[in-house]
DNA sequence: CTGTTAGCGCGTTCAA
DNA sequence: TTGAACGCGCTAACAG
């Protein structure tokens, strides 16, 4: 490898100079910070980052935390956003595995892992209510985090989120637009901040348009297909049925395969609306409630810089959008 | 954040001998390492990965190269296994963005983005044919390098692939069987290793079986549903027809599309078959040959493991597996 | 405008 | 068994 010592040696220069160089400094002569360039391109010379951030606390990377980044397809989407923005600004991204150092640690120590690779900020993503006393020491610290999902706010902290209350309410709206009045709800996330606030949204709509509300039509599960299908099968065993269902993607996908299963359709027995927009969801023509994972990834890098640049940590709320499909009808 | 210098203090002993701790060197006194520990556990403390890989040129880091790693779902899966070993063996990952230094470099400068890094060493992935003149200075270097689905090989550097070329005689054998004769292959990802393999191993079976080949009945694009579209519907203009297809899954799904807007059936009219068993193909009930993504990933990691220990470098063939769903028929 | 020196946090000789 | 001194590659004060 060659470095900043090999580059001054031919350049018949001290490091410092080549230094000043790199760093773009005032106080070099043409000719010399010239002649320093040539010899560094000539070499393929770049300076090295790792010793570099040790002496200026500067790493140009981002951590990124979460349980269930890589085998989920929304948060796919999510780091697709974050690269862009990280990529723009210069950044690369460190992911941290799940490598526990001792068995009293676990996995909590996110503030030591972020300090002991000296990040410059954190994206932390898919975590839930649950999981807040775990992040104790990382918000006492003065690493600038971001969460995606959850509400934690702090001087070195802040979250982005969609507008799920509001995305609820838009799904309801929708289902009352086209009569239906009543409306049955499955729910995936438990002790998830997503699915509370969409539960929140469905209630407001539900009291505000005056429609029935059956506590025997709303159900829990995990976030799954099974969920939807075991689900759907309790609903169509229901003496007073719902007319439509509101579910996220994949719940409602699971939900949808009960009901033909049953022998019966989609849209024409019952109406299906989801939430989410995965891309699986768009090979069953689902409508849904739309909200724009590639746009958490991109708001929640520009949250973090703002962060690292000591300018803003508003929260940020991104607004969902109604993907009209072919699961839901008039009646 | 709390040094090696700050342990030294509080335990009244010097930094070397904190450090001797730190590694389990033998040549510490009992007491004193029990000491030692006890405060470096009263304050939290791990020593700092960055300042420890300047000095011993290990940085327990693996770089992630791919152009399309993120938002395409196969390698998603890919990830989940290099994360599952990399994280067990103390590795975190580094996702390199697609920043880039200068105008003149691009973004051929692999070597010199993992030297700059300090990785360990380096997994690339969703590169073809095309990009190899790239990687000719990464290939020169001492960098220990994998490349998933490429088969380049030095004395650092080596490869993991599925069995393409088996997997494709797979398919074929399983539609002749069936009683399949006149098949056609649409094919995908031009220019990369996998589609050159899969269409060897598919003339390979036609030929051993002795079945009619067409060139009317194979077709190119990318990898991508539209490409299955519109090939499919070239297909259903042809005078002599085939009664088979053989594709990717993604292309498979949107030949199946093309079949039934014309009015017609999977499998009656048409049998399909996959390559890849993605996530969305399960939906489609998809007869498909699968390879196991995650084996990848964990082939790849264990793999670059060895040669990062200098023990082996022998490229990785995993084998394919016939999936049976429910879109090829007996005819 | 240039070079010398010290230090970032840690590992590693080599004396003591 | 312990610790002082040096170096990893780089930046940042400070002299010259």
């Amino acid at each position: 490898m060659v470095t900043i010592n090999d580059i001054a040696k031919k350049a018949k220069v001290s490091k410092s100079t080549v230094s000043k160089v790199i760093n773009n400094y005032s106080g070099v002569g043409d000719d010399t910070k010239e002649k320093v360039l040539k010899i560094m391109k000539e070499n393929n010379y770049w300076p090295n980052s790792v010793a570099r951030s040790l002496s200026t606390k500067k790493s140009y990377t981002i951590g990124i935390f979460g349980p269930q980044i890589l085998n989920n397809f929304f948060f796919r989407e999510v780091f697709e956003g974050i690269e862009a923005v990280m990529g723009d600004k210069g950044y690369d991204l460190l992911y941290f595995t799940n490598k526990q150092w001792d068995e009293s640690w676990v996995d909590y120590s996110y503030k030591e892992k972020c300090e002991n690779r000296n990040v410059d900020g954190v994206i932390m993503m898919g975590y839930g209510k649950v999981n807040i006393a775990q992040f104790d020491r990382l918000l006492k610290s003065e690493i600038p985090s971001v969460f995606i999902d959850l509400d934690l706010v702090g001087s070195n902290t802040s979250y982005v989120t969609s507008d799920n209350t509001g995305g609820a309410r838009k799904a309801v709206e929708y289902l009352a637009k086209l009569g239906h009045k009543k409306i049955a709800m499955i729910r995936g996330l438990n002790g998830f901040k997503v699915s509370t606030d969409r539960f929140v949204g469905f209630q407001q709509s539900i009291k505000a348009l005056n429609l029935p509300y059956n506590s025997k039509w709303m159900f829990d599960g995990d976030y799954s297909m099974e969920t939807g299908y075991q689900s759907m099968k309790k609903i169509l065993r229901l003496e007073e049925q719902p007319t439509a269902i509101f579910a996220e993607d994949l719940i409602a996908i699971g939900a949808i395969k009960a009901i033909r299963e049953a022998g019966l359709n989609v849209p024409e027995d019952y109406s299906v609306i989801g939430f989410d927009s995965i891309e699986v969801g768009r090979h069953y023509h689902l409508t849904t409630i739309a909200q724009d994972q590639i746009g958490l990834g991109e708001a929640a890098s520009k949250l973090l810089l703002n962060i690292i640049d000591q300018k803003s940590f508003s929260p940020i709320i991104l607004p969902t959008r109604l993907i009209i499909g072919e699961t839901c009808r008039e009646i």
